[in-house]
DNA sequence: CGCGACGTTGATTTGCCTCAACGATTGTGG
DNA sequence: CCACAATCGTTGAGGCAAATCAACGTCGCG
């Protein structure tokens, strides 16, 4: 076995024993079930059309999803780093067309389990099922907040709050991609730059 | 047992039986670590502050999950009827206090299992662990869902979405919740209707 | 009956978008 | 290595969708 694929290993271990304790039976059977593959930055993970079969989780890079809307726009729903899963649920779980683009945003490193796999996982070892329920709870209560924060909060404070959890993650992606995950416009973006710059002074 | 109890645990098992196949011992024990409850309209089931102990299944009634946003609006996260499950993820998940209100729009029972019975029938029964992971998962592409219509229609749009997908669900209750679910004011909503009205003579 | 909850209507205001033009920076092929 | 194209951020003028505020009508209920 390759170093890398030795850090892949043990950093995988670790997330998993954040949320459950794996035997080692179980902890290899996980890690045999995975896939290493290195992506390209701009390479696409899924495009609208196909059906998702797999999900990711990221050892290296940022991911975007988006999709495109009727009026022609790049709809962000969500950004993946380093020790994240993602995966496009809804196609995953009902086997549809996706609408969804997921794209690398830097070269990037990743474990894939391909959905028979996952199930195989699932019948043999109950505590990898729950595993991933924790994970699609965690999932769900993120995406709770975030709506949370689109139904209450006024689009200035929504990049505030967006900077105050995400720090270091602003500075990996372009403005105007941030403009789309917090759902208005690069233009009206740059304008409450330029005004916090002249309220610092 | 009463006839009551019979249907709830008819209905129950047709639910759980879209998920998973649970033998006759997991259903029993699912069953047994429920509890039967009568809920009087407007009662509350959740209130700010509580840790959110319990996971609720409808059997009748229609309820709603709130908070109050800095401004002092009342903000509608969602609404659940019949055959649903809810909850406060977050709180429950996270053991934390919530800032959710859940409460009843109608007269209503439900089932609730709390905590400490559910992690202890995923412990025996890892079927039972899958049948929430598949909830999670359902519950999770709906919030997903409803943040993307949230990003790219506007809200005229949205009501028609709304209105298509739950017909029988906006006569139950008063058009301002309506209105705060989607995201916008009950005057708004009143303005739109009154167009409608209009087009349709 | 009278009060509170709910819906409606209209006037005014505002947050944010649209469109258009212009720097700055990066990258790429000749 | 330079020239030119793309990509990305910025600025400003004008417009629109939806909020806010205020007043009024109506229904159901204690």
């Amino acid at each position: 076995m390759s170093e890398l694929h030795s850090s892949a290993k043990t950093i995988l271990k670790s997330y998993t024993d954040r949320y459950v304790k794996l035997s080692e039976e179980e902890s290899e059977a996980l890690w045999n079930a995975l896939t290493y593959r290195k992506i390209a930055r701009k390479e696409y993970l899924l495009e609208p059309g196909q059906t998702c079969k797999s999900q990711y989780f990221i050892l290296e890079g940022c991911f975007r999803t988006y999709y495109i809307d009727q009026k022609g726009n790049e709809q962000i729903m969500h950004f993946a780093i380093e020790h994240w899963w993602m995966t496009d649920y809804d196609s995953l779980n009902n086997q549809q067309p996706s609408e969804m683009f997921i794209q690398a945003l830097e070269p990037a490193v990743i474990l894939q389990i391909d959905l028979d796999a996952l199930n195989n996982l699932f019948d043999q070892y109950p505590k990898i099922d729950r595993l991933f329920r924790i994970i699609a709870e965690k999932t769900f209560i993120a995406a709770q907040r975030r709506l949370q924060h689109m139904l209450s909060l006024r689009r200035e404070e929504m990049l505030d709050t967006f900077q105050a959890g995400s720090f270091s993650f602003s500075d990996r992606v372009p403005q105007y991609m941030i403009a789309s995950y917090l759902g208005f416009t690069p233009e009206f973006l740059s304008m409450i730059r330029a005004k916090k710059r002249n309220e610092k002074k």
